[in-house]
DNA sequence: TTGCATTGATTGCACGTGCATGTAGTGTCC
DNA sequence: GGACACTACATGCACGTGCAATCAATGCAA
């Protein structure tokens, strides 16, 4: 199976690339708008709305662990994303107390209030760029 | 227009992430296997296979700004790219007689020997990661 | 209790990237 | 010819990222 016919090797190249300019296009663009209006990366702005999105449940907190599996961020490269949006006042740490390993991110009053003034651009992008046309799964 | 439907905008969003988790999947495996047995990073790869694309057309060369928008990289990254490919012997750099500003690179026999025993693993990862069962849509 | 492996998060380091700038070459207008 | 704006590529710099090493805390076993 390592080799393809040709038409399936030019499909799958095809989808890749397309995958790779909408990416590139939607990342750039979402970096650049939300950084100079915003102050945030897009990063960021993935992490306050995971936050965001965990304070409709139970849980008001999330653990680093979790949060780097959503936004596919190495567990470093994420604490010190949270670092940074610490500094800026936008989450807090907290330590578990039912296991002091674990280190529970919460958001911030200012931090709600600037993703919540984010999104609506984030949105704008995201459909501008993507144009509602989403590739599919295969 | 800036709001939308709460239906569109959660489209919207789970397309972007359905997109963000399937790049992510695929450029970090493509970027870890293609470096650990090619030593070749993802974009260098692609540079190389347009490269090799170039050879079918009258134009055995491109130029940077060329190569800069099919790999959706900055015009300084890619110098700096094509800098370490040509420091690794799989490309030259050569100046166009026309206009002087202009770079060629053109591909060396290593260079599209490396292309060609990478290519193989490239399409083996794009179809287990992109064609087969990709992560799960968070 | 002590000892060891494992997990959660942070830090040192090297590397790739983008932005702004620098350098060289081109074309135009006077 | 000289001055100017513009293009093509290279470079200085700051920054974010991943890997590996590290520290802290847990769980298990003897």
């Amino acid at each position: 199976m390592s080799e393809l016919d040709p038409a399936a090797d030019a499909a799958l190249v095809a989808g890749w690339r397309d995958l790779l300019a909408r990416h590139a296009a939607t990342a750039c663009a979402l970096d650049r708008e939300l950084g100079e209006r915003h102050d945030l990366g897009m990063s960021e702005f993935e992490v306050l709305e995971r936050l965001v999105e965990s304070e409709g449940s139970d849980q008001a907190m999330l653990r680093v662990q979790e949060l780097a599996c959503t936004v596919h961020l190495s567990q470093s490269a994420l604490s010190r994303l949270i670092g940074r949006l610490e500094k800026a006042g936008l989450v807090t740490r907290a330590m578990c107390e039912n296991d002091r390993r674990g280190i529970f991110v919460t958001l911030t009053e200012d931090g709600r209030e600037r993703y919540e003034r984010a999104r609506p651009l984030h949105r704008e992008v995201l459909a501008r760029v993507l144009g509602g046309a989403t590739v599919g799964s295969g």
